[in-house]
DNA sequence: GGCTTAGATCGACGAGCATCGATATCGACC
DNA sequence: GGTCGATATCGATGCTCGTCGATCTAAGCC
């Protein structure tokens, strides 16, 4: 599944007539991202941050190891969640918009029905 | 995480200012029971069928045994996104509105941004 | 009651995942 | 170049999940 595959999802949400095997495996691997806890809550604190977050900052509140953190952050960087930027020594990372609208779109399973 | 917990998000949206944890945990349940490809395809046809779809009328399209489909019920079942109905020998099974509206509500998190 | 059928449950197997210590990589600084 | 700090990668471990055959349960029918 590569980041090119979940970006095709763009304009056939879940409520489509129909989705092809590839669209269907790509919402899957869009809702399997969010299927943690700890990601769950690095979303929001980048939500309810006005600024990109360095790793540093999210090992505490997540209580997590930094291999750990970094595992996660991969993990959402590679469904394109997130956006990595590298400041010399530091990581940041914040929310992909574009992909929060293909993400609210996908989740919008309604426009099909009557 | 019981279906109480999940239900309880109905007003907490990912992209409020503050999420408990307990909330944090009841997103991750829901998008836990769609991280698998063969549980959105059983969504997909149910959005896309104008009646309650039952069992053996699923097993065929996913390709998949009859414990297996069960199983996939039960989950989507547990998470509140779909209703099951007994008819008889066989069980019916459709999409519940508000758990859809949950689930859109919660997939937003472009609410908190500026 | 006895048979048949639909669906759920159980048990086991293999694959995948979250976690973290140890290590590697890369940039900044002296 | 050498050192230090931040992050990524590697390896191992333990747990969870998807899958299906076998079995159980319950409803309909004769």
């Amino acid at each position: 599944m590569s980041r090119e595959d979940v970006v095709a999802l763009c304009c056939a949400p879940l409520a489509a007539p129909t989705l092809t095997d590839a669209e269907i495996d790509a919402a899957a691997a869009l809702f399997k991202a969010l299927a943690d806890p700890h990601r769950v809550r690095i979303l929001h604190l980048l939500a309810t941050s006005s600024e990109p977050v360095c790793v540093c900052e999210l090992t505490a509140p997540l209580g997590l190891a930094q291999p750990t953190v970094s595992h996660h952050l991969k993990k959402l960087v590679a469904v394109g969640l997130l956006e990595r930027e590298q400041r010399g020594t530091w990581a940041y990372f914040s929310l992909n918009r574009e992909a929060l609208d293909r993400l609210a779109a996908l989740a919008d399973l309604r426009g099909a029905l009557p």
